[in-house]
DNA sequence: GATGAAAAAATTTGCGG
DNA sequence: CCGCAAATTTTTTCATC
């Protein structure tokens, strides 16, 4: 509404203390550790923890909040990536719609290399990745070719170091 | 590490309810909303909201929570898959040590397909890329081939659907 | 900016349906 | 398994440094 705001959303890299990075390391960690026990960590009051979290999320580095689910217990089994090959290049809005409305494709990536679109595919077992490959995806009319790489573990899940 | 939480993934398909369900949604949403708001979004008391959420916990399906941040304004502007070969199958556990030493990877994945370990990289500048692929990775002896995927853009970015 | 203390809100527990 | 209500913790505000 006021231009500052516009003025934010450019977000530069910002100035971050080693609190914030503290702040930020921690909630990346649990994001529900209570203030006050960061502030005792910290050895800052749970107020200054406040307006500095407010502070980060005002500057758009904090951009939200999610819980963590495991796949297994929750039905999904497979893991796999797809690198996707467009028969046109302008094709890529038309494919990207159709992607969006699959629920197993839960990351999609426009790259440039070896595939046009590389998507990450979560889904319940083989059955329902061949279904969803052949049924969903390859029949996708701009697409002219995918390859799967099919994920067997996950040893390392991070984030980025602020 | 892994071996452990793969015991436990074994945990097979559990009873989910329409009610964890949606507490599972919304917290994927937003892993801070109050529990007295989700008990008057789904018509139920706070104290139900708690001892589901603990449930879930129990049941190793909520396995954490975390802060998103946005990688641009901490100054990550890069974000690439790269395709890792081994010279030999068996050099899994000596690369995958050291491609954890490297914060820039993010996530690793062993695969079948094209490549015998994929990895996300997160990093600040195409410098930084050079550098990390030139000095880090490619000069880990038991990697034979790199195949680079740089992302210009994540259209899509969500979680499974519980 | 940071803080301590007060006010407001949310979490957590135990008892009774 | 659920909900009520009390007890405890946390979050949030605000005047002050």
């Amino acid at each position: 509404m006021d231009h500052q705001n516009e003025v934010q959303e450019v977000a530069q890299q910002q100035r971050i203390d080693n609190l914030d990075r503290n702040l930020l390391n921690a909630l990346q960690q649990d994001a529900r550790t209570p203030y006050a026990e960061l502030a005792k960590r910290f050895e800052v009051s749970p107020a200054t923890v406040h307006v500095r979290v407010e502070k980060l999320k005002q500057a758009g580095i904090i951009t939200g909040t999610q819980v963590l689910l495991a796949p297994r217990p929750l039905g999904y089994q497979i893991c796999c990536f797809i690198g996707i090959n467009l028969k046109a290049a302008g094709d890529y809005p038309a494919v990207l719609a159709k992607l969006e409305a699959l629920p197993e494709v839960i990351e999609a990536y426009y790259t440039t290399g070896h595939y046009s679109i590389f998507i990450k595919i979560m889904c319940r077992n083989i059955d329902a990745l061949h279904r969803l490959l052949v049924d969903q995806i390859q029949s996708i009319e701009q697409i002219q070719s995918t390859e799967t790489l099919l994920s067997l573990s996950q040893p390392i899940a991070r984030q980025i170091q602020p």
